[in-house]
DNA sequence: CTGCTATTGATAATCATTCTCAGCACTTTC
DNA sequence: GAAAGTGCTGAGAATGATTATCAATAGCAG
């Protein structure tokens, strides 16, 4: 049950450390394919998952596929997203993680989790438009 | 370009609207078959998809695969929703529409949007357990 | 009723993601 | 170092949800 280190995993921790924002597993996979990595589909997906597993990466749903990005580990924190580029922003939001456990506590639900996340479009993608 | 109106359409409506929580196009579709209704696969896709877009139905994306349910038409609110049961509610949250404003503001993104979900085990589901 | 055209639905086509499984690559054991 | 054990990889198949096709159907205005 010994975890290996392999050049795989580190190019995919490398590949999503070296953009800005969310990404999903198939743009992954092209970017290290082009830049000539012979790196496999299932192991990027593989990879992305342990990666998320083991918190070092957020995942987000959008359009019916997952995208990925390189977080500080260890800490609750949102995202605001630039519906554009992508270009992401971390954000604390304690009032925010307040107010979602009293809301489920309120109606009597345990076990309490949220999605929040905010949209927009990034000052450089304003000026482009 | 009038838009008509049809039998299906009006068994998606009704289908979702008989329901407590968020369902898949999948599921309200096999309902539908179970029913009797000899409705089509491509046309429950559709119906939802405008509903959804008429602001009668709100959506969301879980593991994959879109999720509806008939809402309070016109207002902007946000979801508890069970985890095990899918049973929901339509909450308020004045406080984060306005965190969630703010923040895009001061981080220099304009036409914020937001996704905000809160999740947990209703009372019923936890006396299952 | 008649004609126009939006809508439908069986089916094929997409697309992202997961599964399969044989071959490969570290590790550990002699 | 060679052999054995086992986690990892990747090409391609399988899956599952959603969308596109397109001929047939059925609202609806006149
Ligand atoms: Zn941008
Ligand atoms: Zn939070
Ligand atoms: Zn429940
Ligand atoms: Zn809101």
């Amino acid at each position: 049950m010994t975890k290996r280190v392999t050049w795989q995993r580190e190019a995919v921790r490398g590949a999503l450390s070296s953009s800005d924002g969310f990404v999903s597993a198939q743009s992954l996979y092209s970017a290290l394919r082009e830049s000539g990595s012979p790196i496999g589909l299932a192991t990027v997906y593989r990879a992305l998952s342990d990666l998320a597993g083991e918190g070092e990466a957020d995942s987000l749903q959008q359009e019916g596929e997952s995208l990925y990005r390189a977080c500080t580990p260890g800490s609750h924190h949102h995202h605001l997203i630039c519906r554009n580029c992508g270009l992401t922003v971390e954000i604390e939001a304690d009032a925010v993680e307040a107010w979602a456990a009293s809301v489920a506590a309120d109606h009597g639900f345990t076990q309490p989790s949220h999605v929040v996340d905010v949209f927009g479009l990034c000052a450089n993608c304003q000026s482009l438009s």
